[in-house]
DNA sequence: CTGCATTTGAGGTACGTACCTCAAACTTTC
DNA sequence: GAAAGTTTGAGGTACGTACCTCAAATGCAG
């Protein structure tokens, strides 16, 4: 009973080309933009594709395609422990990449050094089909990321975003909602007494500790005035100094009730607060889940920490490559990262 | 520059069947699990497949596969919202299924009637490569699953699990830990004071239910034991007796500083609250972002909302049953689903 | 050893695209 | 209107699997 032509579930190239009235080498040939055909044609075979609802098969295309797609993940030196939860998930999902006939390669650059970042994206052009980056926002970087843009190679800025150029995405949370969600569990934590805050971050002339920053201040400004918000310590992401400075602030602030950690090394903080011994009664709230922060967690030496899933980000900047490429739907909430909160009982 | 043969970034069947020394179709027969072939030649082929690390290329069995794969998805009857979300959710991710030559049906059923649900549950057998269910534990219905799942249908329960069956997965949240967390959130923004707390939930014998209750309970007698938490109440997931049940409840308590609901309806809970004119004065804490919800965070009725990402659950469970069938790896931290905490500053 | 069933091999088609070549048809230009 | 260029059509191959058929080889029972 296959009676009827059985309608089709998918318009395919040729059909395209019938419907256009043109020879399925043509459509090709739009398609992937190949030269040589005139303009009048050009539209012609949009239009059909347009009425038809046509997009290429991305299984066929994946298998048909001669060379794999090249990706450059370009990720900060250094041993931040957050970088290396994102290296960890690049391997780990080289399967499907494979899968998807994706290459990838991740390079280490000085990222607060914004010449040499601008460098090696440039060096990517023409090499790559794709760059993820973990960039600054400097106008050397910004001019970098709008010439590989135009050289048509996408450009996904990854964690920290640079708002001004051309990139194609920005794969990461909202750091001025994240600073604000920091804000409001350390003042319902800390309750109604009156007391201070202390703020430690990397640098203020990172983008995204910048933002956490002024999303932390607007909330407590507005909705926890009774408590007083510190000026904030730079402790360059570095435990060591992280936690110099916090012995430094509990014994200047007896009334010290709170901590927020825009940035990284935290290891330092807890080590400070367990010295002092005001691990448990200090509200004290950080980013990145890592196995360090998680025990800080399970002790409570940590009450909160906002989190960026790191394997997410990754699956999603490639996810918006590929189907930048396939012409494929985006699903926006799929690809929206979320800001994570964890306390002790909903760890994964 | 061509040189080498290009080493194979990954192993064909053909590449087996050379291994194996066996022809093409013998190969293809093995993997496939077609009939004729003696158990030997069967070994032999494992082996090759094993040294080789063979697995199909899922673009060119996509391409292949003459009939698209059938997936049921069994969700409850009725206008509870978050299987609305749900619904939704199938519909959006339409054109990735057509993509990946996935075919869905929903299919309406009373889940608090286990017969009928076994019911429905064995009519797909035969007809369904996968059946996706939001199931109640019943031991009917268990049986239905095991069945199923014998006749070689991939069984996957949502949002409420089913343990004892053989179902392949779960996708859903730990329910035990998605209480204890609304019970940490309600201990830490409460404070000290001694002070009563409520539970309301749809009925204790749904699993989900229960479970968050029981978490929630552990919780609180141990961390937080300057708080009464008062006996469960059931509303039944529905709204209006959920507000006449709250108005009643804190008219009975006025020293009342804390609600957790555990089900649905929520709605008639932030009602009463308001209508009372203890919406900002009582925390209270829900589950499931809604419209709704979202509104009574940002208005302050509600303190936090805890929630499991339907889009993310619907699209979990496909790539599990794409997984099964073929034989791909499964990122086990891509597929958890988490506990979202939202406030109204993370919010979507 | 014969006859029969079972197992294996050989070969093919189809899926929809990417990418290639070559000839035919069409424009443009002087 | 002829020569030179440009545009189009026709046809092909390859990707790796699913799924099909038919003949040849093999194993086994009696």
């Amino acid at each position: 009973m296959e009676s009827k032509p059985s309608l089709k579930v998918r318009a395919t190239l040729e059909d395209v080309a019938l419907d256009a009235q043109v020879s399925l080498a043509t459509a090709d040939r739009v398609v992937n933009q190949r030269p040589g055909v005139r303009a009048a044609t050009v539209a012609k075979v949009h239009a059909a594709i347009r009425r038809l609802g046509y997009r290429p098969d991305p299984a066929a295309a994946r298998l048909a395609r001669a060379h794999p797609r090249q990706v450059a993940f370009l990720l900060p030196a250094g041993s931040n422990r957050f970088v290396g939860l994102l290296s960890e998930q690049i391997e780990a999902n080289a399967e499907w990449m494979r899968d998807q006939r994706i290459e990838s390669e991740v390079l280490s650059v000085d990222v607060f050094n914004p010449a040499e970042l601008a460098k090696a994206l440039l060096a990517q052009k023409g090499r790559r089909d794709a760059v993820v980056v973990m960039a600054l926002d400097h106008p050397v970087v910004r001019s970098a990321i709008d010439l590989l843009t135009q050289a048509g190679t996408i450009v996904i800025t990854l964690v920290s975003d640079v708002p001004s150029s051309i990139r194609q995405h920005y794969v990461g949370i909202d750091n001025t909602a994240a600073g604000r969600t920091a804000a409001t569990l350390i003042g319902r934590f800390v309750g109604k007494r009156p007391s201070k805050v202390a703020v430690l971050l990397g640098s203020l002339s990172l983008r995204d500790h910048a933002e956490r920053y002024f999303g932390f201040n607007q909330v407590m400004a507005q909705e926890h005035p009774h408590l007083v918000v510190l000026q904030p310590v730079e402790g360059q992401d570095d435990p060591a100094r992280n936690e110099a400075l916090t012995t430094q602030l509990l014994r200047a602030h007896p009334d010290l009730a709170a901590i927020y950690s825009a940035g990284a090394g935290n290891g330092g903080i807890s080590a400070a607060l367990r010295a002092a011994g005001r691990a448990l009664e200090t509200v004290f709230v950080g980013h990145e889940l890592t196995p360090d922060s998680r025990a800080d967690l399970l002790h409570g030496t940590m009450d909160a920490v906002i989190n960026q899933d790191a394997g997410h980000e990754i699956r999603s900047a490639l996810r918006l490559a590929l189907a930048h490429w396939s012409k494929g739907p985006v699903l926006a909430d799929q690809e929206r990262i979320r800001i994570d909160i964890y306390l002790k009982d909903n760890l994964p």
